[in-house]
RNA sequence: GGGCGGUUAGCUCAGUUGGUCAGAGCGCCUCGUUUACACCGAGGAAGUCACUGGUUCGAGUCCAGUACCGCCCA
């Protein structure tokens, strides 16, 4: 058994170990440990000494294949087709005879149990079977005269609306025969097979003996119908097999004052379930629990601490080394017997929070980290195990053992099918990681997930999370690679010269402290797939598609300072060294081994996994000049870039490109321009105040760029005659980019005279809406007049 | 039977206080070997946000109901 642990153990600590969980591994701990066994020693006898654990015969769910009982959770409650028989009893009269004129059929779908029959029942209100409750009835092949009662649990609807009772082998029945006082036969054995109780039918496997009574029963001219009847059956969530109810002695905890407390914290806030719609099943849950058992009958685990003595006194003690006699007459050691069961694994498991810290002892750690603040689980585990943990730290520590429970979903296969290892669909961790790395599996799974929702894993999602990883690695590699000569490979990293910086580096700074934002706040919320997608965007989209390419043009720009080149380099080597701050959590190996090579300020630590996270600093670089300055660079160089490809232009060559703006836009594109020239392959590029100036090139059959700020012409390639079609494709362009902007304007206008917006909505919104509104009506007034011309 | 979740572009899925929210990745179409990256770059096409009604100046987002899929509990 221990080497099966052992082995384990180690597959799932390398799994865990490569997957890059950040653990404090001197705390490993498993549950059979000697501090665990403490624990659930202590434990259990604090649970009987204060009335909550007890020791009863009642009706538990047994697993002949695992040849233990099991917790109602682990029943699985299975569809399948049965036959439901009806059968024909017969009433005795006073003497105890069968009258063979006076006869009550019942419907049944487990015949064999009939062996068990302690009552036969009605619905009181049952007018078929009015004035026969208080009859007697002759069950069967073992002779046993039974009651007739009524119950109002009898549902009148099903069969013939009379039942049989076997409180020993059904719930319901059980629950009957509670409340009627009822006998409680057992007729199996732990193996299935009928017992001494069976008679004739002793040693037969249930199977077999339903075969032969309803035979029997056939011959006597008892079996009446029999129809197929589709039905529940509990099977075992581990084994599959059929689950048995049958009469145990088992020991209890009792769950309600328990689960009242959890339901207490939960209800004040003292621990907080996310996602929030899980409180309604956590509160149905613990409202309806019943008490647990906790007896399993296996040989592995953890003993109960019980002992008995031959007049059926009970010892129960925490001491190790058992108890020295019995509590109940003082018989000595020798004559005491120890319970053969073992706790449930749960029951351990429910301890964890406090046993791994060396509960019961009190601790430095124990004081130190209990309650914890986050557990983190499948919201398939919510009532085995949080549940458990929950009444469990409650009880003993007076607190809850954690702040916030976070469920996350199950990962599935990319057909949606829940992985299990009998369908061989799971995906192996370490495989995975071998193919493509521990930091794409771990973004895969993150990226595409919201709180408490399954997800697929598919291939898609992890080449998807690999290239992010490439992408990043390689504009590392550039930023790296692109330091001035004039810097020191060795020199430590320096904030960027403030006076030294551009409309473009002061862009990157603001974007990079937006991102530090949004990604706090995510991560507040509990939201980490949006937290990786907002890095995913903020390191392709910003700081890649447009950062990188704008830092290429000043620091390959002769015609600027060393000093301005630096600040450049200095900006991107701040802006990188955030994002790996802020992705590290997401991708550990990778932005360690990058921010390894990445110059560090004087006051980091040697590792990113113990640096700094992204304080509050970065958020002063707020910079919403220096954001519209680039964005309109963008808006144009997107302009020039589309209207060159829709009209098929040579995406190599140099075109003249006209752009007609005015007072902040003008500067922005003057500050900006060689970037402009480079990503939009303009040259020359003449900004005009006038609108004039763009005549000569409209003239020529330029191409017209409208955005919102400016206008801008793009000058046609000298060469283009013959059968070019240029022209035809630019008028379709702007053809197509007025009517969009018509339908837009239409839209914006009917919005706009709606007096009850305007007055109704809050004004900032109707502000936005003019304005917006305005910008439309420029564009369109444009485009309408290139259309024309 | 009760409860919950889902239904958004061909596929897989985001969209957290109702107002630039109609998005992303992949796929698809057209280009492209400008010294970070073809695991890439530029551009493009593509959705009556399941359906019906309601609340609201305004609904993918809130409410009610319906249909289908899935899960949990009995």
């Amino acid at each position: 058994m221990w080497a099966f642990v052992n082995e384990t153990r180690a597959t799932i600590l390398r799994q865990s170990r490569r997957f890059g969980s950040s653990l404090d591994w001197e705390r490993l701990r498993f549950t059979m440990d000697e501090v665990s066994a403490t624990a659930v020693r202590t434990a259990f006898t604090r649970l009987y000494r204060d009335g909550l654990a007890y020791r009863t015969e009642a009706l538990a769910n047994w697993c002949v294949g695992c040849q233990t009982t099991v917790s109602d959770l682990e029943v699985v409650p299975t569809p399948e087709q049965g036959t439901l028989w009806t059968i024909r009893y017969h009433l005795v009269d006073e003497a105890g005879s069968p009258r063979p004129d006076r006869t009550i059929e019942i419907a049944t779908t487990r015949p064999e149990t009939l062996l068990g029959d302690t009552a036969v029942a009605v619905h009181p209100d049952d007018p078929r079977y009015a004035g026969l409750p208080g009859s007697r009835v002759l069950i069967p092949f073992v002779e046993r005269i039974v009651p007739l009662i009524a119950d109002p649990a009898v549902r009148p609807e099903f069969g013939t609306g009379a039942v049989k009772i076997t409180p020993a082998h059904d719930p319901d029945d059980y629950a009957t025969g509670r409340r009627h006082e009822l006998p409680m036969i057992n007729v199996f054995d732990d193996a299935g097979r009928i017992n001494e109780n069976g008679d004739g039918y002793a040693g037969l496997p249930a199977a077999d003996a339903r075969r032969r009574i309803l035979a029997d029963l056939d011959a006597l001219g008892d079996l009446v119908a029999a129809l197929p009847h589709e039905m529940l059956i509990g099977r075992c969530q581990r084994s599959n097999d059929i689950i048995e109810p049958r009469l145990k002695t088992q020991w209890f905890i009792r769950t309600k004052p328990l689960a009242e407390r959890a339901l207490a914290a939960t209800r004040s806030g003292q621990t907080r379930i996310l996602p929030a719609r899980f409180d309604a099943v956590w509160e149905h849950w613990l409202t309806e629990i019943r008490d647990w058992n906790v007896s399993r009958q296996l040989w592995w685990g953890h003993r109960i601490p019980a002992w008995y003595c031959t007049d059926g006194h009970i010892t129960v003690t925490d001491d190790l080394a058992g108890p020295a006699a019995c509590d109940g007459c003082g018989r000595p050691r020798a004559d005491l017997r120890q319970d053969e069961d073992i706790f449930d694994t749960w029951f351990s498991s429910g301890l964890w929070p406090m046993s791994t810290l060396g509960w019961p002892a009190q601790t430095a750690d124990l004081a130190r980290y209990y309650p914890g603040s986050v557990l983190e689980t499948g919201y398939d585990i919510i009532f085995f195990w949080v549940a458990r943990m929950m009444m469990l730290g409650i009880h003993f520590m007076d607190r809850p053992p954690f702040e916030t429970v976070y469920l996350h979903g199950m990962v599935r296969d990319p057909v949606g099918k829940k992985m299990s290892k009998t369908t061989g669909n799971v995906v192996d961790p370490l495989e995975a990681i071998d193919e493509i790395g521990a930091d794409s599996l771990r973004f895969a799974l993150i990226n595409g997930n919201s709180a408490g929702n399954d997800q697929r894993l598919t291939q898609d999602r992890l080449d998807t999370a690999r290239n992010f990883g490439n992408k990043l690695w390689n504009a590392a590699r550039f930023v790296l690679g692109a330091r001035p000569a004039t810097i020191a490979a060795d020199l430590a990293r320096q904030a960027p010269a403030p006076d030294q910086l551009g409309p473009a580096e002061r862009w990157i700074r603001s974007r990079t402290a937006a991102t530090v934002a949004a990604v706090d706040r995510a991560i507040a919320d509990f939201a980490l797939g949006e937290a990786s997608r907002i890095l995913y965007e903020a390191i392709w989209n910003e700081l890649c598609d447009w950062g990188l390419e704008l830092a290429k043009v000043r620091l390959a720009d002769e015609s600027i300072s060393t000093a301005a080149r630096e600040a450049t380099w200095w900006t991107l080597v701040e802006a990188l060294d955030v994002n790996l701050r802020l992705l590290h959590p997401f991708m550990p190996f990778l932005t360690e081994a990058i921010w390894t090579a990445t110059p560090h300020a004087p006051d980091d630590p040697q590792l990113l996994i113990v640096a700094d996270w992204p304080g509050a600093a970065s958020a002063e670089r707020h910079d919403p000049r220096a954001e519209a300055d680039v964005e309109l660079l963008i808006d144009l160089v997107r302009g020039v870039r589309n209207a060159r490809s829709e009209a098929r232009l040579e995406p190599a060559a140099w075109l003249p490109l006209d752009v007609l703006a005015g007072g902040q836009a003008s500067s922005a594109i003057e500050a900006l321009r060689p970037a402009v020239e480079r990503l939009a392959r303009a040259r020359p590029l003449t900004v005009h105040a006038e609108r004039s100036g763009l005549e000569p090139a409209q003239a020529a059959g330029g191409l017209t760029v409208i955005g919102s700020g400016f206008e801008a012409v793009v000058g046609r390639p000298a060469r283009s005659g013959g059968r070019d079609d240029a022209d035809g494709r630019d008028r379709d362009r702007l053809e197509r980019e007025l009517a969009a902007a018509q339908g837009l304007l239409a839209s914006s206008q009917a919005r706009l005279a709606n007096p009850a917006f305007t007055s109704k909505a809050p004004p900032a919104v109707v502000d936005g809406a003019r304005s917006r509104h305005a910008e439309l009506a420029e564009q369109v007034r444009r485009l309408e007049e290139r259309v024309r011309a």
